[in-house]
DNA sequence: AACTCGTGGTT
DNA sequence: TAACCAAGAGT
C-alpha cells in the first residue's frame, strides 16, 4: 500500500510485541484502569483532554463518587456538574458530556454506543475520544490519535508533517491503523500514549530505556529531538479588569453568572468590568454598580489585591476592590444574586475569582487583627 | 483552517 | 519570565 511505500515501517509483529509487553509490565496504576466500563472510560477521556494525569485523578474519583452511574449523571443539574468540574478548566467539556450522556440515556437505553458513526455524533466526542472509548471499552480496533501518539509515531516512523496542522492527524491515524495490534486494540492505543507520557516525552526522550528503540527511525538517525515538527504559536491578548467584592446590609456578597457561551460560560464571578481601552460608560465601580444594577454602593478607594491570571490565549490583570451597599434596590434573578459565604461554596467559580476571594479573606483577617 | 476554550507544571 | 506543554473538540 501507499503508506508502507512512503514510510519506513518497522517489523509490525515485533514492534507490537515489544510495545505491548512493555505496557503490561510498566503501565501506571490509574483509577480509570480498574475496569473498562464505557461510562468511566468516557468520563476519564474527557477529563484527560489537554489535562495532566495527576490533575485528573482526584477529579475523576470525586466525579464517580458523586455520579456513580450514567443515570445519576444524566439526572444532575448544571450547577452541580460545573461545581464538580470547578478548577479543571475547559468547562464546555462537562456541559457537552452532560448533554451527550443525557442523549445516551434517552436514546440508547443508557448504553454507550459501540458504533463509530453513532458515538461521533455525541457532543464533545471527536475522533480521539471515539477511538479511545471504542478500543478501551469495547475492544474495537480503532486508532486513538492524541498528542502523544503523534509525537511517538512521528519519531518511530520519521514523519515530518506538522502536527499543528489539523489535516495531518489523518496521516497518523493511517499509521496507527497499519500498526494496530488486533488482539488487543485497548492495550495498543494505551501503550502508545503511555510510551509518550513516560518515555517518548516532548523534550529529552528516554531513548535508552525505550522498549521500541530498535524500531525507531528517529533514534537510528539521531533526530528524535527534532520531532515532531510543530509550528504554530499563540497570540495572547491582555485584558485589565476591576472587580468588586460587594457586601449588602445582611453581609451577603454580590455575585453574577457569566454568559452561557464563551469563556468560563455559566460560571459565577464577582461583578467586574474591563478598564481598557476606556472605562466607559462607568467611570468608577460605584457608577458601574449604580448604572448596571441600580445598587447604591460605597467602594473603598484602594484595591485590596491585584490578581494575575494566565489563560492559554489571554491574560487577565484584575484589581479587586471591596465595598458595601448603602441603599440596595437590586432585583435578584437567575444571573445576579446576593449570597452568603456558605452558599458561595455550592457554586462554581473560575480560579481567577477564587484568587480574589482568598485575597479578600486574608485582607479582612488582617484588618481585623490590626484593629486590636 | 484558524481561533477559542482553563489550569498548573516545566523549561 | 515567557513560552511551552498535557489522553482535543467546537465553531
Amino acid at each position: 500500500m501507499a503508506l508502507t511505500e512512503r514510510i519506513n515501517m518497522p517489523k509490525v509483529e515485533e514492534f507490537q510485541q515489544d510495545l505491548i509487553s512493555w505496557f503490561e509490565a510498566e503501565q501506571r496504576d490509574l483509577p480509570w484502569r480498574k475496569d473498562n466500563d464505557p461510562y468511566k472510560v468516557w468520563v476519564s477521556e474527557i477529563m484527560l483532554q489537554q489535562t495532566r494525569v495527576e490533575t485528573v485523578i482526584p477529579y475523576f474519583q470525586r466525579f464517580l463518587e458523586k455520579f456513580p452511574t450514567i443515570e445519576s449523571f444524566a439526572e444532575a443539574d448544571e450547577e452541580s456538574i460545573l461545581k464538580i468540574w470547578e478548577g479543571l478548566g475547559y468547562y464546555s467539556r462537562v456541559r457537552n458530556l452532560h448533554s451527550a450522556i443525557k442523549e445516551v440515556v434517552a436514546n440508547y437505553g443508557g448504553k454507550v454506543p459501540d458504533q463509530k458513526e453513532e458515538i461521533l455524533k455525541l457532543k464533545g466526542v471527536g475522533p480521539y475520544t471515539a477511538g479511545a472509548v471504542l478500543s478501551i471499552a469495547y475492544g474495537i480496533p480503532e486508532p486513538a490519535v492524541d498528542g502523544n501518539v503523534m509525537r511517538v509515531l512521528s519519531r518511530i516512523l520519521l514523519i515530518t508533517e506538522d502536527i499543528a496542522v489539523p489535516a495531518s492527524r489523518k496521516t497518523f491515524e493511517a499509521c496507527a491503523r497499519a500498526l494496530m495490534f488486533e488482539p488487543n486494540p485497548s492495550y495498543f492505543n494505551q501503550a502508545l500514549m503511555e510510551l509518550g507520557a513516560l518515555v517518548c516525552t516532548p523534550t529529552s526522550p528516554a531513548c535508552l530505556l525505550c522498549p521500541v528503540q530498535k524500531h525507531c527511525s528517529a533514534f537510528e538517525k539521531g533526530v528524535q529531538d527534532q520531532l515532531p515538527v510543530k509550528t504554530r504559536k499563540k497570540n495572547t491578548r491582555h485584558d485589565e479588569l476591576v472587580a468588586i467584592v460587594l457586601q449588602n446590609e445582611k453581609g451577603e456578597f454580590l455575585i453574577r453568572k457569566r454568559p452561557g457561551k464563551g469563556l468560563l460560560a455559566n460560571l459565577w464571578e464577582f461583578p467586574n468590568i474591563e478598564t481598557r481601552p476606556v472605562l466607559e460608560p462607568y467611570e468608577t465601580l460605584q457608577d458601574f454598580l449604580m448604572t448596571k444594577y441600580s445598587v447604591d454602593a460605597e467602594v473603598t478607594p484602594e484595591s485590596f489585591t491585584m490578581v494575575h491570571h494566565v489563560f492559554t490565549h489571554l491574560r487577565w490583570t484584575i484589581s479587586a476592590f471591596s465595598g458595601k451597599v448603602v441603599n440596595g434596590r437590586l432585583e435578584e434573578d437567575e444571573r445576579i444574586r446576593f449570597v452568603t459565604e456558605e452558599e458561595m461554596g455550592e457554586l462554581a467559580f473560575p480560579v481567577s475569582h477564587q484568587k480574589i476571594w482568598q485575597a479578600y479573606k486574608s485582607h479582612v483577617k488582617y484588618e481585623r487583627e490590626n484593629e486590636r
